[in-house]
DNA sequence: CTCCACTGGGTATGATGTACGCAGAAAGCG
DNA sequence: CGCTTTCTGCGTACATCATACCCAGTGGAG
């Protein structure tokens, strides 16, 4: 028994010495269950759907992997592989921050689901571990390792909120199989009774004077940015003299 | 079929006119099913566990909602319902952001099984929205609206962020069944991998030197809160002189 | 008083993750 | 080179889940 012994997926070694050459790898069980996933929505990615996607028997699976939960965090930590900041840190800690941030945001848009994994914090798998490394060299030069932590949780925190919202709309309408305005157009009458029974003033200002909701996604995320931008601005020490 | 014109769960009147009294309601079942996730975790509350915890049969609780998810949905809602603001705003903005940050953290790690529930965006129950009145009230008179939404977001996003951060890790220990020590105990070697390979130096830096990671979980939150409301007086028109 | 739209709930179904066991392959050892 | 050991892929089996379907009984509307 030596499962009981490894805490951690990333504990375990992919491949023993003995015995036949496996026919498949982690890293390609992984890629699978993302492209369903992405293609079909998360709820198609079982254990079976994956194994025949790559040929193979629904339990082989069970040979590379101990278990779902932790396929879910190769699949996670493969994703955090796709964000490319090689060059950072340029010197311009702005730009390099936006860089983070929309690269993020459009790995959170091509792989919706991933708001539905929530075991993020304890995961620390290689590509997670790099990112933090990369990201968090930005500002390592330019503040204390405290005070880039609370910085980055505000950012972080952004970040993922925006994409949270966006992607839950998107997969709320994709799983009513609906186009989007006809997702809308059902939805509407939800939203007039809202706004006559006069109880949400606020909200009733939010979808009739506000700018904000009608602008592009795009646009919408890069104000906030700019916002938590400026925020992170006042909290370095002698910002950049003109 | 009446069940096709309801888009909503909040659409969908809870009791028809006809028939015989219903034995239960809504609420009762709401309530049945968060009691059941607190205590043993939201993989426990199943339709059976929720029908047998109200004394009903499993296939009873569908005459009150139409699915599993409408209910997850009553669920979150309810949650909201927990945030008490009833004096809000009060004048001191700062105090009233920081009273709904406080209990919106307090709920999250008292219900941790929320982080798991990511229809979050298109919801908007009858507490949800009662609840941006009262949180968006409180800057509603010094800023535009877009401007509101902009700084809610980098203020939910902290929020939010910080507590799933929390409730994640509560959450694995708890799932392993062992005590917090314990757990540390466990992981303790893959932590000391990662340090001693000696290619994550800002991670080791956070692991060796910061202070953050040593304070109180209240502390940690506390500190950055700070933050993100001096961030946003920042971006209020004139702040009150002293 | 009668009718029928409701009620609670038993049974059944299809899907899921995964435990178990088996036949065959290949690496280590003599 | 043959034997043993340790692996491989994978078919079968099972517990558990949400939920479709059905039925007998009930109580408000006419």
């Amino acid at each position: 028994m030596p499962d009981t012994e490894y805490t951690n997926i990333w504990m375990r070694p992919e491949r023993p010495a003995r015995g036949p050459r496996p026919a498949y790898s982690r890293a390609q069980i992984t890629e699978a269950a993302i492209r369903i996933a992405d293609a079909e929505g998360v709820e198609a990615a079982t254990m079976r759907r994956i194994a025949a996607e790559i040929g193979a028997g629904a339990m082989s699976l069970y040979r590379y992997v101990p278990s779902r939960d932790d396929l879910t965090e190769l699949m996670a930590d493969h994703l955090m592989g796709e964000i490319g900041l090689e060059d950072v840190p340029t010197g311009d800690w702005r730009a390099d921050l936006r860089l983070y941030a929309d690269q993020m945001r459009a790995m959170w848009l091509r792989h919706p689901w991933i708001a539905t994994v929530n075991r993020s914090l304890p995961g620390y798998g290689p590509h997670q571990l790099r990112l933090i490394e990369q990201v968090m060299g930005v500002l390592d030069a330019l503040v204390p390792i405290d005070e880039n932590l609370a910085l980055m949780a505000i950012l972080n925190g952004y970040v993922e909120g925006a994409a949270r919202d966006e992607v839950a709309a998107a997969e709320e309408i994709r799983r009513s199989g609906l186009s989007e305005e006809a997702w809308e157009a059902r939805n509407y009458p939800y939203l007039q009774r809202i706004l006559e029974s006069g109880r949400y003033p606020i909200f009733t200002k939010i979808a009739m004077d506000a700018r904000q909701p009608r602008l592009s996604r795009d646009d919408q995320f890069r104000h906030g940015l700019d916002r938590v931008l400026d925020c992170i601005e006042t909290a370095l020490p002698q910002p950049a003299e003109d």
